[in-house]
DNA sequence: TATAAATCTCGACTGAAGTCGACTTTTATA
DNA sequence: TATAAAAGTCGACTTCAGTCGAGATTTATA
């Protein structure tokens, strides 16, 4: 029975995230101590640092484990006819109301999924289903020819990408209100779409 | 003599400051204690939270003052005929390139900015005079026609600053290489002045 | 100048994150 | 089943950020 051990830790890995959720959304993550939440999950607090580098990556363990959820149900949400910014709105408003469902964890994500403190970044895994997500998408729209072909499907998910991260931090620092997010973020994706130059420029009158 | 004070604190902060760029410098952020600081300064430790408020914000204050000499340098680097993309690429670059002189500061710089943990936000002179020149810029290439009249200046600004914040966040994550960023956020730059949506549709072919 | 009030300085103290090595449990081998 | 090695568990301990209130210094008022 090899596998009784890994379905321990697996266990014990489960049981700690969950007692963390439940104080952390109890009393906040900062008024939780580790010995407090060693406590409720059963075990020593030594125990807690042999499945989580440090308190921050405990949390950051549950909205990875929540995001995957989310970003499926997504996928399964977007409608690959509508048209392409539709569909994008979709993705991102989704992924916007999840992620800052609690504002502390929402902001300590961005911090982390953007300019991430530790090299051995676990959340890469996280991180390609989203894109391939979003790459599914936009190639979809590519082919219906409502988007350019001679931008690389990177740089065209990295483009909306980048303003939904300007969104977000615009209402973390309190420049947009909630009711905002939405209508700022299709302004910006429709401007995107259309270019910032001037039509007479490039296109016709 | 009522300046006899103030004289003496504001030496008080720029030894602390002083300081504190020596030792992160010397050993690092996380490895330099706050006593060793103030032993450093000269100061008694709980003078240093006379004057900031954590261990964060000492270097933080220390990013906003070389900040505003950069901007105040860029400004004055910037050639004001210039094509805007070309001007744009100046500012940015020169801001990422100071923001990244020092790796660790600048991911914290960044997290900050982007998604403050505290709402006495003390950095918001520091972005303003930073989009005042920004704006500046926008706003004569909208006068010359390199940009759409129709898009607000915040939005254009914007546009572009999503784009820097993309591509910092590139570099942090390791998806791209020192020597990629220039080129890179040329080309979203251009792409974004273009459009993201094929000619056909809104341009003539 | 004398005195009160306001402000500033300090380091001992508190509380919590993270370490460490002794102890326990599981697995591998005979 | 007996034994050694490997893996996992634990909480006392260390270290450090941040607090607090007693004492020092400066300013305001007479």
């Amino acid at each position: 029975m090899s596998i009784t051990r890994e379905e321990k830790k697996e266990k014990t890995r489960k049981a700690i995230i969950k007692a963390a959720v439940r104080l952390f959304d109890q009393k906040g993550y900062e008024k939780t101590s580790i010995e407090e939440l060693a406590r409720e999950a059963g075990v020593g607090k030594g125990t807690i640092y042999t499945y989580f580098q440090t308190k921050d990556q405990i949390f950051y363990a549950f909205c990875e484990e929540q995001l995957e959820f989310v970003h499926a149900e997504l996928a399964s949400k977007t409608d690959p006819n509508a048209p392409i910014i539709e569909q994008i709105m979709t993705v991102f408003m989704g992924e916007f109301i999840h992620v800052t469902q609690n504002k502390e964890f929402g902001r300590f994500f961005m911090q982390q999924v953007l300019f991430p403190e530790n090299k051995d970044s676990t959340h890469e895994e996280v991180d390609s289903k989203w894109l391939e997500l979003l790459f599914s998408l936009l190639e979809k729209a590519q082919q219906r020819n409502e988007l350019r072909k001679d931008i690389d499907l990177l740089y065209l998910a990295g483009h909306f990408y980048a303003l939904y991260i300007l969104v977000v931090s615009s209402w973390y620092t309190g420049r947009i209100e909630t009711e905002e997010v939405g209508p700022g973020m299709q302004l910006l994706f429709e401007q995107a779409l259309e270019g910032l130059a001037p039509v007479s420029t490039i296109k016709m009158q």
